[in-house]
DNA sequence: TGCATAGGCAACTGAATAGTTGCATATAGT
DNA sequence: ACTATATGCAACTATTCAGTTGCCTATGCA
């Protein structure tokens, strides 16, 4: 599974609220993750399906229904191969720059 | 700083592979981030343009270089702030699921 | 059988994006 | 001053993408 999918899905703001819908309630409808978002229930199942190609979403087909459920596993990977790298080398880096970088545009 | 800046300028697979470079050795200039890309210098700058309103790079001007430094801050925000929750829920996560959903597709 | 509900598919549109090209600016070295 | 190097800016293009619309399928229920 690649990873660049996994952050690619992750780029859009409106992915990352349903995951956290997601992440509060499992099982949710394709009807349910639609409320209050402004949008139609296409686009909604269009960034359902980026979230599903991803594998952050595992579906199950209940009757006429589709439950949506969280697969946090791609995000586990991704802090801890990729992000895993940057805390390493985080203090090494500061002492590289130790200069004004850090705090320079506050937080 | 917006969170979402640092999740959209992380979703493009030559960027991630701009601040492994700066990871790997800071104060690049950007003829020389350049190098081995099979793209104009234009468009790698163009990328860095967007890490650096990320404020996953900072910049330095020598002369008439500019030096880039990766700023890991962004990342370790992203770390602590949003992929903490989602360690947080996991294994509730799990036993929400209780199914196949690992594993499924592999990994 | 008839109807309502939940979801899927495909075509279309307008906006955003990536990358290029051409030219301009600024510094370094002679 | 002159030339080469390092970068910046802006316009253009081709592609990608988000969201909509319209219609279709499938399940639940009376």
């Amino acid at each position: 599974m690649s990873m660049d999918a996994v952050f690619k899905a992750l780029a859009d703001p409106l992915r990352r609220t349903l995951l956290d819908a997601l992440r509060a309630r499992g099982g949710q409808t394709l009807g349910g993750l639609c409320g209050g978002r402004g949008m139609t229930r296409q686009a909604v199942s269009k960034h359902l399906a980026v979230l599903e190609a991803a594998n952050l979403v595992a579906t199950e087909r209940r009757g006429r229904e589709k439950l949506h459920y969280l697969n946090p596993a791609p995000i586990q990977e991704i802090a801890d191969r990729w992000i895993g790298q940057y805390e390493r080398s985080r203090l090494e880096a500061l002492a590289d720059l130790k200069f004004r970088i850090e705090g320079e545009r506050d937080g």
